[in-house]
DNA sequence: TCCGATGCCTAGCATTGCGAGGTATGAGAG
DNA sequence: CTCTCATACCTCGCAATGCTAGGCATCGGA
């Protein structure tokens, strides 16, 4: 589960370049170095929920014969993505401050 | 939202000693310093989950006047606490990497 | 010709966190 | 003495979320 972290991923793709669905998929599959992978089902209403918030805009093109959706981030899109980060990061160092707390064997 | 961190952050707690469910909630927002602080609503629910599930041990006491239900760690709670933190370790790093990915002005 | 990869989609489920409400006791303020 | 606050537990029901399982279509290679 990514727990509502999901958004936050896609905008960070996204605000490297505009990309289409699949290439979402495998971006964060790469730079995750396969921790991240994404099922479609996961991917596609969640950009749907994003493009509803306003925070990428969907754009369609034929590249190939293949039909593309093509998302980039927009300005709030983008100030979103900054606050995410900025609460992900309290967040991550508040469990890790609760982890290191924890005796072994968890130290692992 | 807590996202499903929310069983490892418990067990956490417990795994430095047994506690009741008011202390656990203090004992949260102390070591996060204040980052995290449960709503009731949301632990008490979830120390029946885990109690259920056999990952915490309930056991009922009085003291001066108030009845408490203090939860101890199980074998079985330990090992998934490892398992989950190891989990966490992975997730937070692949998070990272693809933070690192995004350009200004998301470095803040 | 047929399969796998590409590329998109939806319906419906199960879980989860939380707000809102409820109960009861003890301590301290006024 | 009363009232409020902190302690300490609980439940109901909502809203959101991620995912499984299905579906559709095209293209390239075996």
């Amino acid at each position: 589960m990514l727990k509502g972290h999901l958004d936050m991923l896609i905008l960070s793709v996204l605000a490297r370049r505009p990309r289409h669905g699949y290439a979402i998929i495998e971006d964060l599959r790469a730079t995750s170095r396969d921790a991240l992978d994404l099922p479609e089902g996961t991917l596609y209403p969640a950009l749907h929920r994003l493009e509803r918030a306003g925070l990428v805009a969907g754009t369609w093109s034929e590249a190939s014969g293949r039909r593309r959706k093509s998302y980039a981030l927009t300005p709030l899109g983008m100030t979103t993505l900054t606050e995410e980060r900025r609460t992900w990061t309290r967040f991550s160092a508040a469990v890790g401050a609760v982890l290191e707390e924890v005796p072994w064997p968890s130290i692992s």
